[in-house]
DNA sequence: CTGCCTTCTGGCAGTGACTGCCTATACTGA
DNA sequence: TCAGTATAGGCAGTCACTGCCAGAAGGCAG
């Protein structure tokens, strides 16, 4: 990636920001605390805050991580079934995580389920995120339908784990959620004999 | 419901609204067309607008069906799986529907996937929607954690769904789509024979 | 029909998110 | 060091959205 010096100020300025942005957020609520006030406390121009990242929700939605490039996660798609390729990801992912970045985690995911403003921006950008791995991996078994209605319903199942990670107070590790959300996609909803216990 | 005059010309005052707005956003986009401008074509305030749907994506998003109790629901969630359930509540609204309603509905989906500001607002809302039929519901065949994810997983695979539904040109009846969604989800994603036709 | 009460609509003023435009400044490559 | 380019900051403007208050209209006795 870009290792000017440009290019690294700027992501420096950008986690200052965001860091800013939290405490504020955290201490007063979302809607309490104005760019004003954050861009002030990192000590650039709102217009600055603006052109890094586009929009107050963003503020909590970012993730340095989400720029890496997405062609590796390609090449593994068409080794493995997309829900051991998506498990064996996460798992990586938050392994690779030292403890500041998980608290980082944890105070961003606290802030998007506590302002529905922040929800809707950032479960739109799952929803981005998912159908851009969707169509860089193309056609999984050969069924278009099948991969779409896949990765929407993984990004909703990781959205439901979240939220459950999230009310339980943050307890253990985040891919023991995800697990097992990928694992109930894994085997199905079909109800139809767990449910025959004993009526009629 | 309340049938006094007042709650039907408010009700017929929304529709009005929403065909105004949708006509103005199909023409010049949502983001050209100010609520002022929404207002004037309906002949009511500003103000009033703002006070029936709470902000300029809802102008979209609202369907009066959505104003219907959800208890019905929760007692036939007791007789059978979830699966059949949400797909006989599906079949059921679309074909209660008129030509003019489901008019009105490619409309809305529509400018949903056109402009990413409603699709957030509306997938959003599609998750407390969904969330709401959980409470309502509880927990499902004993495992909350298997309820709150399946749910989540629906609603992504509806948005998916009508996702395509929307990129084939409205082509065939909607819940065909929903349906193929639905038998995804029950027999699940597990690929492990499928994808072993030849590898290794 | 009439008057009273409740509820709703419309206008006004204000806040704050977000955007184009221009200037000053800081990096970059020779 | 010096041109050339990219970037930050300031300014002004648009527009979504919100309390607040006065006036209009529905609801309900009598």
């Amino acid at each position: 990636m870009d290792h000017g010096l440009q290019h690294r100020k700027k992501l420096a300025a950008m986690r200052r920001i965001q860091d800013a942005a939290l405490d504020l957020f955290e201490a007063q609520g979302f809607d309490a605390v104005a760019i004003e006030a954050v861009a002030a406390a990192a000590e650039v121009s709102p217009r600055t805050v603006y052109r890094y990242f586009g929009s107050k929700e963003m503020l909590v939605i970012w993730d340095e991580e989400d720029e890496l490039p997405l062609s590796p996660l390609a090449a593994e798609f068409a080794a493995v079934d997309p829900v051991t390729l998506l498990r064996g990801t996460f798992r990586a992912a938050f392994a690779r995580m030292d403890e500041a970045q998980l608290r980082l985690i944890r105070r961003r995911v606290a802030l998007v389920y506590r302002h529905s403003a922040i929800e809707a921006a950032y479960v739109l950008h799952a929803h981005r995120k998912s159908r851009l791995i969707a169509a860089a991996v193309g056609p999984l078994g050969g069924d278009p339908f099948r991969t779409e209605i896949f990765v929407h319903a993984f990004v909703g199942g990781v959205i439901g784990a979240l939220r459950l990670w999230c009310h339980a107070g943050f307890d253990s590790p985040p891919f023991e959620y995800i697990d097992r959300a990928l694992a109930l996609l894994e085997q199905g909803f079909d109800d139809t004999d767990s449910k025959r216990t004993d009526p009629s």
